[in-house]
DNA sequence: ATTTAGCACTCTTCATCTCTGAGTGCTAAT
DNA sequence: ATTAGCACTCAGAGATGAAGAGTGCTAAAT
C-alpha cells in the first residue's frame, strides 16, 4: 500500500468528518496535498473499498470509511497538532490550581473536556479506592440508632444509619471505636476486602453480637467508595448527533450502562473505541476517545469523550492527552514529591 | 349542552386517545352506546368544533380534542375506573411495607407508577425539608480540619468538611457544640432561615471569630436538606412518543427545569397540566398528572406522570390516586398515630 | 507502467402529476 | 330531530421524468 494511498484514505476520513457525507473523488483531488486528477484517485478509492478501508453508500456515491477505515486512521494516519499556549492556558484556569480539591477538580476536567470539545465528556475517578481510612467514627442519634461516618485520606466522607438490636453502654462504644480504630486505620479502601470484614465481624461479635451490624455498615460504606466514581457533562451533545439512534443515546444517559467497566479496562495513552464493538456499552454509530489520569504512580481514572465516529479526532485527542497529563500533575500529593526529593538525597 | 353531545365528545376524545387518529363521525356512531348515525354525530361535532372543544386537521380529516376539549375530558367526564385488587397488591408488593425508609418508599413509588403506567414518573420529596433537626455533631479529623454532621428526625443525614484557620482546643470545641445544640436541636430545617444563621454566625464570632466557616457549613448543609429531590423515573419513555418535540424533552430530561416548581405548586386531588400553558416548564404537547401525599397532616411531595397529551387518563389516574394515598399512609408515623389515639382519649 | 481525459452508465433526489379514499357539509326526505 | 344521499375537499401514495452527482471502464497521453 503506497502513502499515496494512505494519503488519500486520511484525506476521505478528514473530509467525511468535515462535511458528514460522503466524499467523491474529485473533492479529494481538489485538495491542496493531492497533485492528482479525479480518475487517480478514483482507482485508488477502488482498491482501498477492495482492501475494507472505504465504503459506498450505493453505486454513484462517494466513499465513506468504515470501521477499519477508521481503525488506520487513528492507529496510524492522524497526526494531531498541539494545543496553542492560548488554549493550555484556557483549560488551565478552568480546572484550577493545586490546591483544588480532588473530587472538584475531577468536575472541572470533565466540565471543561465537554465545553472545548462541544461534545459529551466522561471520567472515572477510582481516588477513593486506593486512599486510606483516616478515621471512621460511631455516632449515637437515637434509640439504638447509629451512625457510621468513614472519612478516607483523599477527603471522602461516606456515612450510613445503622440500627441495632441494642443500646449499647458507654464501655461497649469505646470497646468498639478502639477495636475499630487499631484494626482499620492506615488501612486502605482497596484492602478493605470483605474476608477481612467478616473476620472483623466474627472477632466483634464474640465481644457483643449486636455490633456486627456496624461492621457490616462499614464494610458496605468501603464498597461505596470502592465504586468508583462516573461523571458526565454535556451529555445532551449526544442528542443533536443524527448519526446516533436516539433511544439508544437516550438509555445511555440514563443508566450508563457498562460505560464505567469499559473506562476501566483501558490501557495507558489515548485509546479510541467504536461502540459497536463493545458487548455492554452500545451506541450504534458511537466512538469513545478516552485516556487514564494517574496519581502518585497509579492509574486513578479515565478521561474521555463520546461522541459520533466522525468526530473531529484531531481536535479532542490534544485536549484529552494535555488534560489527563494536567490532572495528574495537579493531584500528585505534595508528599510524593518530597518522598521523591528525599530519596534522591539519600 | 345536552348529553349526547358531551358522550360524544367524550368517545371521541377516548378514541383519540386509543388510536391517536383522528376521529370520524362514522366511526363514533359504530360505537356500543352512540344509537345515532353518523350524520347525527357530524351535526354535533359540527357544533362541537364551534364551542372550540375539537377541532380539524385539515378539511376533511376527522376530528381531534383542543385543549378545552381535553380540560373538559379530564375535569367533568372522565370515569376513571377503580383498580382491581390484583393491581392493588401489586402495587403494594412493589412499594415495601411499613418498614421501609422513606427515600427507598419514593423510589419504589416512582418506579412502580412508571412501571404501571409505562410512562414517565416523577415525584418530589420534601420530607426532609419539614422534619426537624435532631443531632449536630462537629468531628475534628485533621489539621485544622472539621467535619459537620447534620441528622434530621426523618433520617436524612448530610456531612461536610470545614477547615478552619486555627485548630480548635476542647475547650472550645465544646462551647460550639454546646452553643450548637442548643440553638438548633428541635428546630425544623424549614425555619432555619439565613437570618437565624447569620444570628449565629456574629453570636459564635463573638466568642471566636474562626468558629464561622462551621456555621457556614451548618448553613449549607441545610440548603441541600430543604432543596426538594426530585426523582424521575423511564424518561426513555417520552423519547419514543412521537408527539413530543425530541429536542425538548432531550432538555427536560438533562436539566428538569422549572418541574420541581410546577409540581410544588399543586393543589391536592389529582391534577392535569398540559405542556404549553405553563412558562417555564415546556414539552410541546406533553400532559402533566400529578396528586400529591401527605405525611401527618402536611403535604410534603407530588407524585404523576409526564406523557403526551393523549396519555391513557383513565388508567393513569387511578395509579396515581392509589400510590399517593398509600405513600402517605405507609409514611405517617406511628407518632402520629399514637398521639392522634391519646387527643382521642383525653 | 502510470496517469488522465472522455464517456456511458447508475442511482438518488426533487418536483410534478394523478388517482384514490376517507371524511366532511349541505340538502332534502323521513 | 334525525337520516340518507351526494358533491366537494384534501392528504397520501404511486408513477413519471428530468437533473445531477459520481462512478467504472477504455483508450490515449505521459
Amino acid at each position: 500500500m503506497d502513502s499515496r494511498k494512505l494519503k488519500i484514505l486520511s484525506a476521505v476520513v478528514d473530509e467525511y468528518i468535515r462535511t458528514g457525507e460522503p466524499v467523491s473523488s474529485k473533492a479529494i483531488s481538489k485538495l491542496e496535498n493531492i497533485n492528482v486528477s479525479p480518475a487517480t484517485v478514483r482507482n485508488d478509492m477502488a482498491l482501498l473499498e477492495q482492501l475494507g478501508y472505504l465504503e459506498q453508500p450505493h453505486t454513484s456515491a462517494g466513499r465513506i470509511p468504515t470501521f477499519l477505515g477508521y481503525r488506520l486512521y487513528i492507529d496510524e494516519l492522524i497526526n494531531p497538532p498541539d494545543l496553542s499556549d492560548y488554549e493550555k492556558q484556557r483549560l488551565d484556569s478552568m480546572l484550577g490550581g493545586k490546591d483544588t480539591p480532588e473530587e472538584l477538580l475531577i468536575q472541572n476536567a470533565v466540565d471543561a473536556l465537554a465545553e472545548v470539545t462541544q461534545c459529551t465528556a466522561v471520567v472515572t475517578n477510582s481516588v477513593p479506592k486506593f486512599s486510606v481510612i483516616s478515621k471512621v467514627e460511631v455516632i449515637p442519634t437515637g434509640k439504638r440508632l447509629y451512625v457510621i461516618l468513614l472519612i478516607t485520606s483523599n477527603g471522602s466522607i461516606k456515612n450510613k444509619a445503622c440500627r441495632l438490636e441494642f443500646d449499647l453502654d458507654n464501655e461497649q462504644l469505646e470497646f468498639f471505636r478502639h477495636y475499630i480504630e487499631e484494626h482499620l486505620n492506615g488501612i486502605s479502601v482497596e484492602e478493605l476486602s470483605e474476608e477481612m470484614l467478616e473476620k472483623m465481624v466474627t472477632a466483634v461479635s464474640a465481644y457483643m453480637v449486636s455490633l456486627s451490624p456496624l461492621v457490616l455498615g462499614i464494610c458496605e460504606l468501603s464498597e461505596d467508595l470502592r465504586q468508583q466514581e462516573l461523571k458526565v457533562s454535556g451529555s445532551e451533545k449526544l442528542l443533536s448527533c443524527d448519526e446516533l439512534d436516539k433511544m439508544e443515546v437516550v438509555k445511555f444517559i440514563e443508566h450508563k450502562n457498562g460505560l464505567a467497566d469499559l473506562l476501566e479496562e483501558t490501557f495507558s495513552g489515548i485509546q479510541v473505541k467504536f461502540g459497536a464493538e463493545n458487548n455492554n456499552f452500545v451506541i450504534g454509530n458511537s466512538s469513545l476517545i478516552v485516556s487514564k489520569y494517574r496519581k502518585g504512580n497509579k492509574d486513578v481514572g479515565s478521561l474521555g469523550v463520546i461522541g459520533p465516529m466522525r468526530v473531529n479526532y484531531k481536535k479532542i485527542i490534544p485536549y484529552i492527552e494535555y488534560l489527563t497529563q494536567k490532572i495528574s500533575y495537579l493531584m500528585s500529593d505534595d508528599e510524593d514529591i518530597i518522598n521523591k526529593d528525599t530519596q534522591a538525597d539519600t
